[in-house]
DNA sequence: CAGCATATGCTGATTTTTTAGCATCGCTCG
DNA sequence: CGAGCGATGCTAAAAAATCAGCATATGCTG
């Protein structure tokens, strides 16, 4: 397991916001965080986690571009998942349930409509 | 910002074992974690998490048992904004979406019907 | 009652994380 | 051309986290 939970605080927002934004440099990284640090230190972290096998870098003109080695997809199920178990016993619904219940969902129409059609393509699938 | 993100490795994965359990002495994690160190080491893992007031503790009979300060319903929220952030870019249900189409989620009929419901009822109060 | 198992309080050392600084290299522009 | 900007590589120090050990107290059991 390649997992988050093994990483430091810092590398942990790092990669938060490589995830967040698909891609990132170093200068990126220091204006999406709160409270950077140094260049310099931005880029040792980037280096280790490049090393921990948790980046990759290509070098797009002068500077290097990291991404995320594991998928966007993977990485969401993965984190989803620790949520589900950590905070609601394992129990899907009972998530679905606390995101439909959020003041923050404001869902659209469209999504609302979404959302329907989602929970009743699990009901045909028997799932 | 209370974060959980604020936290270290060691001492996210103790707040996540009192989360899932509700509340844990120091054997209990010591239990509960894969790789665990040694009791004393538990324990100021635990006195730390007090003094930054991520726990606090009773005494029950002899030893102390530890429960979260932050009741479990914000900390799930707060968790679920996270990945919602992070992995979904904000969107409430693309992350339904997600959950719903994992493997683990095998939902009951009666956790169907539950959905459905609650899909019904955002779209009610036009959420 | 004596001994054992199981707690806590406290303390210090080790390890990891986090940080900054300096030398260098290539590109661009005046 | 050559000065400066914006990168990188490398190194080492400072800070934080992690860990373990010892002394002590309490309750339970034989």
């Amino acid at each position: 397991m390649t997992d988050a939970r093994q990483l430091s605080r810092r590398e942990r927002q790092i990669m938060d916001i490589v995830y967040r934004r698909g891609q990132a440099t170093a200068a990126d990284i220091g204006n999406d965080m709160p409270d950077p640090p140094s260049y310099s230190a931005i880029r040792s972290l980037l280096r280790i986690l490049t090393e921990k096998g948790h980046l990759r870098h290509e070098q797009q003109g002068r500077r290097y571009v990291f991404r995320p080695v594991v998928a966007a997809d993977r990485a969401r199920r993965s984190a989803l998942e620790q949520v589900v178990h950590t905070f609601f016993g394992g129990s899907t619904s009972d998530a679905v349930a606390a995101l439909l219940d959020m003041p923050s969902s404001q869902l659209s129409k469209s999504e609302r409509a979404r959302l329907a059609a989602l929970v009743e393509q699990a009901r045909k699938e028997g799932r």
